[in-house]
DNA sequence: GTGCAGAAATTGGTTGGACCATTGAACCAC
DNA sequence: GTGGTTCAATGGTCCAACCAATTTCTGCAC
């Protein structure tokens, strides 16, 4: 039994080949985030592939995130595309219930604790004033709406990952999030749910406009402690039937 | 194979749909990794939806790493599968690039660290032993075999994810470590990749026994810090062309 | 000319049917 | 048994429509 080193012949790969056309005309024509590409009908005469082979191609793509089909409008692009490019789909058994938002939120502490270390380290001028402009959305509308205002919260956040130079924590953070927003419509009752997280923001803020890694870090371990504490008194304010 | 209980299916977002009937369907089987589901013409025709749709769902379950389409054979599956998963489509621009492998490492010492913490608190007798056995077994092979201990260095990581109570470590980490396999074989030809980090595995374990969350939380910051030295320094022997 | 409602074109979503390529099992000769 | 052959099952591709949402154009009223 000796060892080969035969990889699997490769007979037919349309749909990776479209893809990789695809990519190749995103590079060539410059295409970025936002823009339109051609239709499937198009795609599929100038490839000389089926439009059926075309669409599993972009259902690829959409089930990366990277593309966005509106019907009756056409498909556009969602992040910057290049040939080569890792893909890790990463499907995570988790679950509504407690315990597996919990984990999610142990995930986000890690995190966002070294998102914002790294921030405070790269960030510059045009960074920091941006995280700094959703902060004072935020505030602004938690003032005025007495604490509702969870998308003002969430941009904030989203600002400081972009902000960090790593796209990877974005990504992540972001599936967990959606995680977040399917727990929430069957809200924990608690009715103050991230008011005691409010002040951390700007401290968090300040660590990193005065390039303070370690202060950073340890602001944002903070928020997420109250975080945690919340969802605990919720979980501990309902009955446990209802948290399946 | 034979008696099905798929109910038809309502209008719009059909792909969807299909998707969470089959889900269901799983479940109801009980049907583990590696078995085979109906064919496509088969649930086709149960959900009363055209074998394309089937498809175009099916298509994205594969590239979520859930399925696996064997032409001529059938379909499997390749993971559990449950109504309530989360999916994390990662991406990373300019894949086998050494942005690529930095940008991996920096989630890396995030889940890292904070996995130590939580492992220094919760880990219990039997899994300290078990983060023992796995260390003496990494430093008898590193001893006997000049350095070569990757895969037993990888397996203590383990251990310590497994020991965090919190699966979410370990699933996230696997996925990038099989995505950089190559690169933790030979990481950019630095000879003694590795050998710098080799001390910090006894005293992370240390910490651990010791129920210290923040040493532990230290030792592998620490730890990562080498590992991030031994790769910068690997970047700066080869030439930029090597890289692209 | 402006504004707006309705028609027409555009585009992704779905359908049904057909054929191809690969697989695996049953079968057969040796 | 071994090695081929046949053949049905199954995923992969193609085509030609039609549906549904969206956008664009058109023409009428003012």
């Amino acid at each position: 039994m000796t060892e080969f080193s035969l990889p699997p012949i490769q007979t037919t790969a349309r749909d990776d080949a479209v893809l990789k056309a695809l990519a190749g005309f995103v590079m060539q024509e410059a295409l970025g985030p936002g823009e339109k590409l051609p239709t499937e009908r198009i795609l599929a005469d100038r490839l000389k592939v089926s439009r059926n082979t075309v669409r599993e191609a972009l259902t690829r793509w959409e089930g990366l995130g990277l593309v966005e089909r509106r019907q009756g409008s056409g498909t556009y692009l969602k992040a910057a595309v290049s040939p080569d490019m890792l893909h890790m789909p990463l499907t995570l058994a988790g679950g509504n219930d407690f315990t597996g938002l919990m984990r999610t939120l142990e995930i986000r502490r890690a995190l966002e604790a070294e998102a914002a270390a790294l921030c405070a380290i790269r960030a510059g001028k045009a960074e920091i004033a941006e995280i700094e402009r959703k902060l004072d959305i935020m505030e602004e509308a938690f003032h005025s709406r007495a604490g509702m205002s969870a998308e003002e919260d969430w941009e904030f956040h989203q600002a400081v990952y972009r902000a960090s130079g790593n796209p990877l924590f974005e990504q992540i953070i972001a599936a967990m999030h959606e995680l977040f927003h399917r727990f929430w419509e069957h809200p924990l009752g608690v009715r103050d749910f991230g008011h005691a997280s409010f002040p951390y923001h700007r401290t968090i803020y300040e660590r990193i406009a005065a390039h303070d890694p370690d202060g950073a870090r340890a602001e944002a371990l903070k928020l997420i402690a109250t975080v945690e504490d919340d969802l605990k008194r919720g979980a501990a304010n309902l009955k446990l039937s209802d948290l399946k």
